[in-house]
DNA sequence: CATCACACGTGACTC
DNA sequence: TGAGTCACGTGTGAT
């Protein structure tokens, strides 16, 4: 019975979507018609005439089920389109590659909001230093210094100075204060093309040690109380 | 000739893929051979003869053209899975419904992105201003004031200074630098708990007044050369 | 029972 | 022409 099958409900070609759809005419009626002609032809078996009553609803349940699977696909593709909108010059790629580029765009902005976000993280209790250096371009090489410690109102001064001393320039700049606890992440560079004067490690080393001295000489009085003042800490992804 | 393409090469069934693919059994052979028994019960016409040498091409043409499909709709389910693993709780979800949920995640990390380096932007050519009070919590409100001007070394000294003046605190503070010039952001927020003891506006008028005159307070001769010295400026989405 | 979602094979089209 | 992509209709299992 399985040629049955070809009896499908070929007969409405809605087919009015265009949105990507090349707009195929879907010649399947041609070879419906021209099987169901031979079939017609070889229709000398009266053991075929009881089953005509049920064709119908086969032939309907065909039809229905065709066109649900349709809409399935218009969804799909609706979604894989406005996908295709929102990724650039993704105009004329294939599905695949499509969902390889979102894929890529998924990854790369979580990866820039962690970037972004890293120096955004609340201070913490004890004190904190770290340097590192970052990538950078091929000219000139970055280091990213951070320091957590308790806030005070030279703080910042401070750190100016020691970068000047020590001969780097911040390019980039975050701080978050919450409750006399502050935390700073530095991107810096070095001030005038100076390239390879000092090692790299050295220079590293030079910035961990004014930075730990300058978070640990708290002047003031060690722990204020601590209250939830800012509602931009709580970035999470 | 339609039907012909009931002779399809169901031979072989690879099937040995499993990672989501529910492994039908694919049960179009009994399709075959049934369909081809009753083609061959009506092979009473001889011009079939002699098409049966070029049967076998066009077989083959079919078995390697549906495994070409098989391997795309393998390379789109494979994307698929990838990206249903870096959704969070997308494990039992239809293909459009996952869809929908990247096109929601992508969305919002990209809003998300823009708001976070909202303060990010590039320093422009012109001096700009700006004070905005923003909403914050129930107890206290926050301004956001930017600054761009040209960079000059006691910029941020200066800075301080002022909201020192006017009794504000930085809660909040991002700094970019690109090739001599500056943009500022910060979060403010009264010092001391001394609510509504002045207005807000004239607060953010006094702001606006005094980042001003340090904007335009160019010590420094006016323009420097611009150069591209940091990789962490151009952020693009 | 119907409905839904999936994989499959196939015809049409393009490069 | 041959490999690749797409939409389509269909069979099938799950809910």
């Amino acid at each position: 019975m399985a040629y049955k099958s070809l009896y499908s409900a070929c007969g409405m070609m809605p087919q009015e979507d265009g949105f990507t759809t090349p707009a195929l005419p879907s010649l399947c009626k041609e070879a419906v018609n021209s099987a169901s002609s031979f079939l017609g032809h070889a229709s000398l078996h009266p053991c075929f005439a009881e089953e005509e009553e049920e064709e119908d609803r086969a032939a309907s349940a065909l039809r229905i089920h065709s066109q649900a699977e349709k809409r399935r696909r218009e969804r799909i593709n609706a979604r894989l389109s406005t996908l295709r909108r929102m990724i650039p010059e993704a105009n004329k790629m294939d599905k695949a590659s499509l969902l390889g580029k979102v894929i890529e765009q998924v990854k790369d902005l979580k990866r820039k909001a962690v970037d972004i976000s890293k120096g955004f993280t609340i201070p913490s209790e004890t004190n904190e230093v770290t340097v590192e250096s970052k990538g950078g371009c091929e000219i000139t090489t970055y280091i990213e210094a951070s320091i957590c410690c308790d806030d005070r109102p030279d703080l910042l001064a401070d750190l100016i100075q020691a970068f000047q001393g020590l001969r780097v320039t911040a390019v980039r700049a975050d701080m978050i204060s919450l409750g006399g606890r502050v935390r700073n992440v530095f991107i810096l560079c070095k001030k005038d093309s100076q390239q390879g004067g000092v090692c790299m490690t050295s220079l590293e080393d030079s910035i961990k040690e004014v930075l730990a001295r300058i978070a640990s000489s708290d002047v003031v009085s060690g722990k204020r109380q601590r209250l939830m003042q800012s509602q931009y800490s709580n970035i999470s992804f």
